[in-house]
DNA sequence: ACCTGAACACCGTTCAAGT
DNA sequence: ACCTGAACACCGTTCAAGT
């Protein structure tokens, strides 16, 4: 047992997991190293041994959000639900990873990820479409995640507000579909896949 | 004369033009309610006379930028062209634009000139086009705002370095221009407009 | 290897009071 | 109508020093 009231010590990894859990409780403007570091029951400055700044402790969770994405051989469109779900899955994920993309790390996975469905799909300019689909992923994810949140507060007005909130949830859905679609181009069908030109 | 060493007494109009030329000069992270007060000669609560928080400040900016773009009679892609280049011509004006879409006030008229030149263009299912379009015009614009800030910090490398970069803008161009394209999807040709169905 | 304590230079916001 | 002065509850980061 041997109770001392400050027994914790933390590695890197200790550090980003209770600050990922963190981001999901209080939102991507109130994680604050201060409160990060309350949380382990550390000084702030305790956390730059770990990281040299918040941007690069923010970077280490962006790479843990969209980590998990790449998975083989699925359609393009399965694979941008898959990236768009990720970033859902955590308290302003989506705003998160966009504002990490720049430096591009984990996400360039991603981006891989859609590449290469791409390509098993057929179409042409894998590249540029690769990355407008990661664009738009972003963007459409960052605004909707956004949305969920303004309307969280202005919430519990009338009786059908649960029902509205279905409705544009169904309509947001259907815009990222058909994006990704779009965005995918002419793709050969998996079901019967083109025999090869000549 | 009358020198008198604080004359200035400033209306909400006035704040928001220094704010947004203060917003070009440091860029969002640096944009405190404490410089725009000091840029006035003013303290930092007189600000809060002219708005009632910084969000409402931003919100503000954000329409100013995104103002002058709905453009008459204008193609999709040049509509969505001219929105691009509004969010390009300040600062962090992508990402600031991006944060405030959510409580939609200005960029609402973004996204009606989309929708109007869809359907000038007959395309099926504008409103979700029109959407789609908006969400991937925000996420490239602030991923390439964002990529541009971080390559002129790692900047003047090599001697090759301005030419590469060329090359990318140069590839974000033609992802921008696919993107919009594929995403508008089968437009009547502007040069032959389908005759009325019958 | 990991943390404390103290300091530095900042934040957004409120509110009584001034002119 | 517009601003000051002072305060409150916060920030990220550095660095010598401790264990």
């Amino acid at each position: 047992m041997s109770p001392s009231y400050n027994s914790t010590r933390h590695d890197r990894d200790g550090v980003a997991r209770v600050a990922l859990a963190l981001l999901d409780e209080v939102g991507l403007a109130d994680l604050s190293m201060r409160r990060i570091a309350a949380r382990l029951d550390v000084q702030p400055s305790a956390l730059y041994w770990h990281f040299a700044s918040k941007q690069a402790l923010l970077a280490e969770l962006a790479d843990r959000i969209t980590a998990g994405t790449p998975h083989e051989d699925a359609s393009v469109l399965d694979t941008a639900r898959g990236i768009r779900d990720a970033l859902f899955a955590y308290r302003d994920g989506a705003e998160l990873v966009l504002s990490t993309y720049a430096l591009r790390l984990g996400s360039s996975a991603a981006q891989t990820a859609v590449h290469d469905a791409l390509v098993a799909g057929g179409a042409d300019s894998p590249q540029e479409r690769a990355a407008a689909i990661m664009h738009f992923i972003l963007g459409h994810a960052t605004l909707v995640q956004q949305r969920m949140h303004a309307d969280s507060y202005g919430a519990v007005l009338s009786g059908d507000a649960a029902s509205a909130v279905d409705d544009v949830t169904a309509g947001l859905d259907r815009v990222f579909d058909l994006g990704v679609t779009a965005l995918a181009g002419a793709l050969r069908s998996s079901a019967a896949p083109l025999r090869d030109p000549i």
